[in-house]
DNA sequence: CAATAGCACGACCGGTCGTGCTATTCTTTA
DNA sequence: TAAAGAATAGCACGACCGGTCGTGCTATTG
């Protein structure tokens, strides 16, 4: 593969994110992501063995984006919850910020995919299993830091905020409700308050 | 149409419904349609003027049976918190308590068709809407009761009760974790546990 | 200048989708 | 029991699906 069919394919997933965030897994077809693309179906296709591919590089190419974009610049606050916060903050409506137009991926797939079988599935849980164990570790960072109860159960902890995530994802894409952003925060906030340790208690 | 037309059209959206909550929406298809309900493609479709019709009038079924097994028993408890438990109560995983061999096909719509524009994203924003307002009614009337707090925010409370049942459906959907249960559970426990007034705090 | 390799193209395959139109079979009723 | 009407099946359509094939253009290399 020479240099310029590097590049289209660089172009053709860096368009494709854009479709995957609108219509979801589903709706990323050789025909649709061909048009997005500017070039013909069959072009397209010589860069890529199945459609499967496709769909596995794209998530893969969607990854990249939120590592840069989301998981990174938290790294960079405190260590504890401090960082959580910034995670959490940048997680939410994360593909708006990205300037994607449609909404998570991810989150879309974990109900497009519950029962097919097959390698896309296995990718999704692969990814939301890495994603979730991003969050249990750095919840169990700030309970050891004293953040956060020494008797948090992380796990439960992650349950709960993936469900904020995921009323965020349903208000605001589907029901199209402004208050969304206000709504994850006051829940976000709501679930720390009763999740700090005691000597925190009054900051 | 005659009596056996109708009892065909029953028949049809009692095996759609099966294969609504395994498929969801997308997989309704007429062919899938009419080899579960041992019949031609035609001859089902003479039932319908659209395949739209035919998913409202599936969910629609959905609402009735949901109406039957979830809202109407938990009414019998008694008012307030004990009925708004009930109701949670009931909802959780109710499709498996109905005898569906699949998922809560609304919670999957809400994923589905976040872009999608026509009548039946109209029926399930509806539907939708409607739910959340039975939510809130039934946790404004625990407020009154005194079971909750007084300047409890029943609309934020629902919301994140939302938030707890999309978590149980991907867990147990998606991620088929054997604890979703507990976690739902516990869940929405703890959110109980900061909404409840003070004079019913040790009970 | 000729040979080669990378890349994109249009045409086409079998299959499924929703949706008509027409024919046949069954049920009901006069 | 025969006519009427409802219920179902048969069949064809255009659009789109994932995927294959042969062809031509372009740029590099010998």
């Amino acid at each position: 593969m020479g240099l310029q069919g590097a590049a289209t394919r660089e172009r053709i997933l860096h368009e494709g994110l854009d479709l995957l965030t609108e219509t979801g897994l589903s709706g990323v077809t050789l025909g649709a992501l061909a048009q997005h693309a500017a070039m013909s179906k069959s072009g397209l296709f010589a860069h890529f063995s199945s459609i499967e591919e496709v769909q596995i590089e794209l998530l893969d190419h969607m990854a990249e984006v939120s590592a840069a974009k989301v998981v990174r610049p938290a790294m960079l606050a405190a260590a504890g919850l401090p960082r959580l916060k910034a995670l959490v903050n940048n997680w939410l409506g994360w593909t708006t910020k990205a300037g994607l137009r449609g909404g998570c991926p991810v989150a879309a797939a974990l109900f497009e995919l519950d029962d097919a079988e097959g390698p896309v599935r296995a990718k999704v849980l692969a990814m939301e299993a890495y994603w979730r164990g991003l969050l249990t570790q750095l919840t169990r960072q700030a309970v050891e830091l004293g953040h956060l109860r020494a008797d948090l159960d992380a796990s439960q902890f992650v349950w709960e905020l993936c469900g904020i995530y995921l009323s965020h994802h349903v208000s605001r894409r589907f029901l199209r409700d402004p208050r969304s952003e206000k709504r994850a925060q006051a829940a976000f906030a709501a679930m720390l308050d009763r999740s700090r340790s005691s000597e925190e208690e009054n900051r």
